[in-house]
DNA sequence: GCCACTCCTCTCGATGGTCTAGAGAAGATT
DNA sequence: AATCTTCTCTAGACCATCGAGAGGAGTGGC
């Protein structure tokens, strides 16, 4: 039922996550807020999503983590991305634009050769 | 890691399926087979996939489905797009492309306004 | 002082699409 | 007769995502 639930691509969520850090840190209401923003809220991110992704890019050590205080004076985990995190969104750019080419090549078939 | 498995983009396999028979009625094996030459086996949709998604497609009246034989004189399952499963699909691939879209621009985003 | 609101983190259970790993049938080829 | 190819189909498990919360702490209005 892909009504107008969620418009966010499965498999997609953790690039994002690594390129939005990947301008600056942030933290996760940040990130959900960051990513809302430049799509304009085509993709919407929860938080039951957002911090168990963040939990698995931590334990790759993709990105790190650390306390601190934000512009509104609150306690806030910053994270940001590692250098093994840079080389992993290249990695998953990559594959994104592989596969995403891939389908796009599928949608415009009509029946030529292939 | 950086998964060679599958470059089968989540949720994507239905509108695969619908577009690929838009085209042409098939058999499951044809379509699976038709989906990783256009793509050059960039995707490739494997049968414990591509069975439960046909059913699926079937309960909600997107395809039909017919025993024929083939050219090698097999018995197989033909499908075939129904009005809804035409509408269906343009659905989806409007979709995929304000999604895609949407995740590119996150991608080109490089710190400028939202 | 108290209340409502915003900011921000985090968890649990359920859902559901996909994958792995098969079984099995029947025509064709050797 | 044995094997390959074509073709359908299933069961179980995985795991990312989602829905629906709880909770804590600072801010501003009254």
């Amino acid at each position: 039922m892909a009504d107008d639930r969620s418009e966010l691509l499965q498999g997609t969520l953790e690039m994002l996550v690594l390129k939005t850090l990947s301008v600056e840190p942030l933290h996760g209401w940040g990130i959900s807020q960051r990513i809302g923003q430049i799509s304009r809220q085509v993709l919407t991110v929860n938080q039951g999503s957002l911090y168990p992704a963040l939990e698995r890019l931590r334990r790759r050590d993709w990105i790190r983590s650390e306390w601190r205080t934000t512009e509104n004076n609150r306690r806030a985990r910053y994270y940001e991305l590692t250098a093994a995190g840079r080389k992993r969104l290249a990695e998953e750019r990559a594959a994104w634009e592989r596969s995403s080419a891939a389908v796009n090549g599928v949608l415009a078939w009509d029946g030529g050769d292939a």
